[in-house]
DNA sequence: TAAACGAGTGAACAACTGTTCAACTGTAAG
DNA sequence: CTTACAGTTGAACAGTTGTTCACTCGTTTA
């Protein structure tokens, strides 16, 4: 029978074979690694980080963020459609205005992780 | 004296302008927040996200990581740089291969907290 | 009901990021 | 010293992402 390689994944020869299949059993399912990078790219952006220092102490508008950040309402409200689709703010409306608020503590225990990490 | 307005930097007329100054003092320095986000860039991306969990229980080689996740050793290579940069990972040489491992206990906070969130 | 205005949205553009490809290192074995 | 090979690197390309611009939506007020 013809030899027949699987798929050459890798160009290397010696590979350490048993010790490789066993931490694929160990990884996480492919989506879940999508599912954890994804949530770490809402942090990833400066604006998105400002936008949840801002509000850290308490609800503010869209315009007043606009204002603190100086920046256009547009470009902060973009910003504000990701953190909400992903959970990590909440809104609520006072007349013409809408106020943005932090949706829980997760959200600050988080950034306090990465604060610590930082700090060495 | 002519009225002159500082920098437009909102197209609204009411802005809770005492509230917007109080946390403006609060912020981090834009630095700060720079740094933040860039911190967590590099949680942002499944591939790295891979790399960790893969040497999450101990030292691979380049080559074995490449097999592990189906990719090119260049591919890996390009990312452990990132990692090594952000001094995530630590590495050492033995012959041909390069092994590397988690830097700290820190990175598998972080990750947990995310994971945790995600849970929800 | 019409005007005013805070907020949201889609398309377009520029900047950034990850992978590939084709080199090049550095170490080990013949 | 030459070959083999694990790993690194820089340039190029494609895909992604953030901001701007022009417009629309929804609520309030005259």
């Amino acid at each position: 029978m013809k030899e027949e390689r699987q798929i050459p994944l890798c160009e290397c020869d010696e590979v350490h074979l048993s010790e490789v299949e066993d931490r694929r059993r160990d990884m996480p399912a492919l989506e879940k690694l999508y599912e954890i990078s994804d949530f770490f790219k809402i942090f990833a952006d400066s604006t998105r980080m400002s936008i949840l220092f801002a509000i850290d102490k308490g609800p503010l508008c869209v315009c007043d963020i606009a204002h603190l950040l100086c920046m256009t309402k547009s470009a902060v409200s973009h910003q504000l459609k990701i953190l909400r689709q992903s959970s990590l703010v909440t809104y609520r409306r006072a007349g013409k205005n809408i106020f943005y608020s932090l949706a829980d503590d997760h959200v600050r225990d988080i950034i306090e992780k990465a604060l610590e990490h930082i700090e060495e």
